[in-house]
DNA sequence: CTGAAAGCGCTTACAG
DNA sequence: CTGAAAGCGCTTACAG
């Protein structure tokens, strides 16, 4: 096929590959001359040099990895998409492992390595021992996001999960609510796990304890048969907090199929502050995780990793913040 | 750093580097005790093959680029999941090439092909010339998704929009219907004037005609303010087509707001089929676009045009069905 | 079936 | 500043 290379550049300019090379290399040295015989020869036979050729021999490959679950909800595509972005501003570029279940995080990683990714971000599960001890023989820097894991070589970069359902906590009681329930994904979710610690921790300091904790099927309803049960209780909770926003937004829906008005029947708070949940039929109070601090805090990770291998490793918590919409009471 | 190489495995093994590459080549002669020495020496030495050096050499890089904009919508995010998915079912790799605005596909595409991807897929904007014919030059396919583009060496995989639009206007004629709008995204998003193109057929051949057709500002508000201005008129349409279901559930809200009853008062029919148009608070009436359909024919499409390079290009459209939920009248 | 050799497209010391 | 040489980790004809 067409494949220009860096001979035929170095041969149509009339110099060495040598000298191709160094001018399309950032800050090495060339004479203006050979320069610009070199750039009109590149130009006029099309020349770009072959990423993999150069991830080769050279130290980077600009390549970052990103291993990722099936069945995402919004906030992790948004995520993705986050991360793209700020990797670009690095000259980086993203390589998609996506896998199916827990277990399945390892091949997803070793797959990275196969491709000599400069690092590997983890947004799926966590990150098997023999895995990461080969990253850091490797010096590939793993950031694991969502969870907490104290490993060598591991950097965890994830949001305030217990301020943000303190917060939500807070709002609650200061509205009026002693009757609070937990709604989320159940023990599998590091993060929801971290955010009904988070509620009972901040009720138990005001004196209270949940009323109920449930979790929903994530492959299923948004919790909309879990959200009823918890609805149709005898003694009904005045408070549903929500390990996320989906999950708030089905609760929000299964209220409205019982008759029931929220805030004044029941409040209701969810975690995440996707898009939707601004939206004017939930206008859904939430705890606001900021997505785009959080990719570009994950990418300058990575830099100052690559930069300094031997860094501790570090748990980075993403501050979060309460939106007070229309599903809880007005705080005068 | 600790990086295993063909040479330690082939040192441990006793055997040729040639031996070891051919034991970790599909199809490729070795005896049965060559294979269990390299086998055994890669597995004490925890040896992978580098896909990088694989790559340079060989003949396919197993990476597939996908040229996507930012801001994408729910549908987006799952394409990327499912064609993601169908790739790694054909063990190749998906490279995320994000790009601002049209004018920056072709530098996603030229960095596609700075990394020697197989194939490159666009799900933003159209193909410079110049680009497509770099690519058919280097024998690298083209799969343009959402948009038709007659040209050399690129496959166009889009749904059935005229033919959803069809089925959206039928039934609502067939509901009582007559003042019939359209809501889009304007003449930028190329599904939605076909979908628009539909729409207004389907409605000639009925005798009617759209009373009349809006856009939205994509990055606004799902056209809040658009759907307003449509659902306030004096003469008021008594059903919207609309060019997305986020679309169609700004309109679901507006109407909502302004106290109409849906499908009584106003009529409304989405376009995708997002999980979220089957929520309860919703129930919208929309056309289903298959995204896994989509996905896998990108990917069988992909598999086809590398095993054989010289086939002509197609446009091939997956068919799109409609679902009636409640934003509909009923159909006896 | 097997190994020595050449080469994929590039970069990086090394002399000059 | 510049070019010749070696080498990144692998595969693929080529003889044997």
């Amino acid at each position: 096929m067409g494949r220009i290379t860096i001979r035929d550049v170095a041969k149509a300019a009339g110099v060495s590959t040598s000298a191709v090379s160094r001018v399309f290399t950032d800050g090495a040295s060339a004479s203006a001359t050979t320069r610009a015989r070199v750039n009109a020869a590149a130009k006029a036979l099309g020349y770009r040099p072959n990423a993999l050729a150069r991830a080769l021999v050279g130290e980077r490959t600009n390549l970052v990895a990103l291993v990722i679950g099936q069945a995402r909800n919004v906030f992790d595509s948004l995520f993705l998409e986050a991360l793209a972005d700020a990797l670009a501003r690095h000259g980086q570029n993203l390589l998609i492992s996506l896998v199916h279940g827990e277990s399945a995080v390892d091949e997803g990683m070793m797959s990275a390595l196969d491709y000599q990714a400069d690092a590997v971000v983890v947004a799926a599960g966590t990150v098997p021992l023999a895995t990461s001890e080969r990253c850091l023989r490797l010096g590939v820097p793993i950031i694991l996001c969502g969870r907490v894991l104290e490993r060598e070589g591991v950097d965890c970069i994830l949001g305030d999960n217990r301020d943000g359902a303190r917060q939500a906590a807070e709002l609650l009681v200061r509205g009026g609510c002693r009757r609070i329930a937990y709604l989320g994904r159940g023990p599998t979710a590091y993060s929801d796990s971290e955010r009904e610690d988070g509620l009972r921790d901040a009720l138990a300091r005001l004196g209270l304890a949940p009323v109920a904790t449930a979790t929903v099927d994530p492959d299923n309803d948004h919790g909309f048969a879990a959200a009823t049960a918890l609805l149709s209780a005898p003694l009904r909770p005045d408070a549903v907090f929500c390990g996320t926003d989906l999950i708030a937004l089905g609760v929000l829906e299964t209220a409205r199929a019982l008759g029931l008005r929220v805030p004044e029947d029941v409040a209701v708070i969810g975690f995440d502050n996707v898009p939707m949940s601004a939206w004017p039929s939930f206008r859904l109070t939430t705890v606001d995780y900021p997505i785009a601090t959080t990719a570009e805090t994950v990418v300058e990770r990575i830099q100052a990793r690559l930069a300094e291998p031997n860094l501790p490793a570090i748990v980075r918590r993403i501050p979060t913040r309460l939106v007070a919409r229309a599903t809880t009471r007005r705080i005068s």
